[in-house]
Parts: C-alpha cells; structure tokens; sequence
DNA sequence: GTCTATAGCTAGATAGAC
DNA sequence: GTCTATCTAGCTATAGAC
C-alpha cells in the first residue's frame, strides 16, 4: 500500500513492491496469481474496509455526535499520517487507462460522504444541508493533501482537521 | 499535456504522447533530445506560464478586486475545463521517485496562493488572514477536482467556483 | 510458499536515410 | 525535421527446483 500510494498503480514495479513486501517477485504472483492489478485492487479493497471500520462505522454509529466526530478525524489523521501520506484512492484513480478501479474508489469515496452526512443530519442540518457539507469535508481532506505536498506544507492537512472539527461545533 | 495530466509521467508512454502530437516517437527526441523527462517539464513550464498569465496576473493587478476574482475564477475554470480536467501539477507530483518537478511544481502553487493572498488584503483582509483564505481557496479547487473524478461528480468543481466568489463578496 | 532463472514483451531511446 | 528500423534495458509474468 506504501509503494502505490506513493507513486501510483504505473509508477509501482513489481521489483519495488517486491522489496517492500520482503518477498521475491515470483512468490508475489502465488499470492496475487493475477499479479500488479490483482495487488492494486487488494490494496483499494483494504484500504477501504479500514476506511469503513475505522471512520465511516463512527460516523454512522448512533451515539454521542461530537465524539464520533472526533474519531472519525481521528482515524483520518491516523489514515494519512498527519498529513504526510498521499491518499490511495488518489493515488489509484489516475494513470491506468481505462480506470481499472473506478467502482471501488467511487464506493469508497461515496461511503466516507456518506458518512458526513449523516453525521451532519444528526447536527441538526438539512438533508440537502449534510450532502453539501458532507462533500465540502471530504473536498478539504484531500485538497489539503494535494497543496500540502505539493508545497511541502504539511501543516495544511492538520489545520484542515481543525476547521472541520470547529465548522460543526461552532453550529 | 493532455496525456501527461490524464495518466501521469510514469502512465505516460512516449508512444501515446507520439500520437496526440502527431509525430513519430524518433521527431519528439528532436525537439526533446533529453526525451520524456523534458517533455513533461517543458509542459510544466507551459502550464506555470498559462496560470501566471491567466489567473495570477489578474490575482496581482491593480484594478477592482471584484473584477480581478472573476477573471481569476474564468481562467481557473478554462484551465481545468469545468472540472472535467485533471491538474497537471497534481498529476505530476506523484510518481516520479524522487521528485523531479518539485520546485516547478512548488512554486506554481505559491505563485497561485500568493495571488489570492493579494488579493484577500485587497478585500481588506489582514495579511495572516489573506494567506489563510488563499491556501483555502487553492485546497477546495484541488479538492473538488480529486473527490469530482472520483465520484464521477463534475458538479463539485463548479460549486467550489461559485463558493469561492461568494465568499468574498458575502464580505 | 519461497526461491533462481528466464521467457516475452514493451518501454525509452538512437542511428541514419531522406 | 520527419521518417523507418533497431537497440537495449526494464517491465510483467512464468517455469520449475526445493
């Protein structure tokens, strides 16, 4: 997952992912007999079953709204290493011709909007309000990924979480 | 550019760049004799000009902010085509090992946030402010442009647009 | 399940005619 | 300046011993 979301679905060789993994390339292909595209898309289907157990199920649990806010950002800083980490879904959802993975990266990223408007709804806002809302959040996670290495400013990211945090508490 | 910005250096084969020019791969070496490495430089230089010339000067000029923001917003508009085009500063920024456009890809951006800083002062805003909003501004286009693709929602991009204008003139 | 060895191919890049 | 033809390195992927 390190590799991909580093350099990108053709950016990644086996030779690297092989060293990553610790394994020589021909013992990848008995665990991935579909080989790079089959590694890619355990990887999507992973990094989105983390996403869902460790964001998304506290947005959509029923308890107390402020704290499962606060995990939900919790497990994102913790997804993208304070804003260090490139985003997988982004980083799978260029290159490779015919998107190979749209339907997996559009579940995803439907899934954590999904989420926030829930999260929104129960804050008290409008239906039309919270998809809105939702968007907006997951817009300024990634917006701030992409500017904060493009500038090498990774405080972006975390002043992003902060804004998020206030945008709900504040109303 | 197209090529680069929809799959990438790494997904980028001098054969399909060979074809949306329309010249044999051999021709390209001629005009690029340092091969794809200069190609997609020169393109990122290409499109720091086009940014500097359509959207940037407009952010620095003189004349009436109101005027200023919407060229500024026109020219961003056209540059990534309603939303439906990917950023070549995004797509050159991953891949790549060791970051060979850095710099190009460092100082674009904060060409473009230190034109929306000016013009936040200009507006009346403080300075610490005016970078805030800027780099804000500069978040929610490159974030509206990965979630849009993603969830094959082009209306992000256009909705961002016309937030950003609001938000301004709202005060 | 992991390895060494290698097949088969395509990529980026060159040579040289015109 | 553009072309055809070709080189070479690196890629993904496979074969088969252990």
């Amino acid at each position: 997952m390190e590799v991909f979301r580093k350099v990108g679905y053709e950016g990644a060789s086996m030779e690297e992912l092989s060293k990553a993994v610790g394994l020589r390339k021909s013992s990848l292909y008995h665990h991935f007999p579909k080989g790079k595209k089959q590694m890619a898309e355990e990887v999507l289907k992973f990094a989105s079953r983390w996403v869902s157990e460790n964001i998304v199920s506290h947005l959509n649990s029923d308890s107390d709204p402020d704290e499962r806010l606060k995990r939900a950002l919790e497990g994102i800083n913790t997804l993208y290493s304070d804003g260090s980490s490139a985003c997988i879904l982004r980083a799978l959802s260029m290159d490779t011709g015919l998107g190979l993975f749209f339907t997996l990266i559009n579940t995803a990223f439907d899934d954590l909007i999904g989420g926030f408007s829930k999260l929104a709804r129960d804050f008290g806002k409008s239906d039309a309000e919270s998809k809105v809302i939702a968007e907006d959040i997951v817009i300024k996670i990634q917006g701030s990924l992409v500017v904060g290495s493009g500038t090498g400013n990774v405080t972006l990211f975390g002043r992003m979480l902060s804004d998020i945090e206030a945008s709900f508490i504040g109303n």
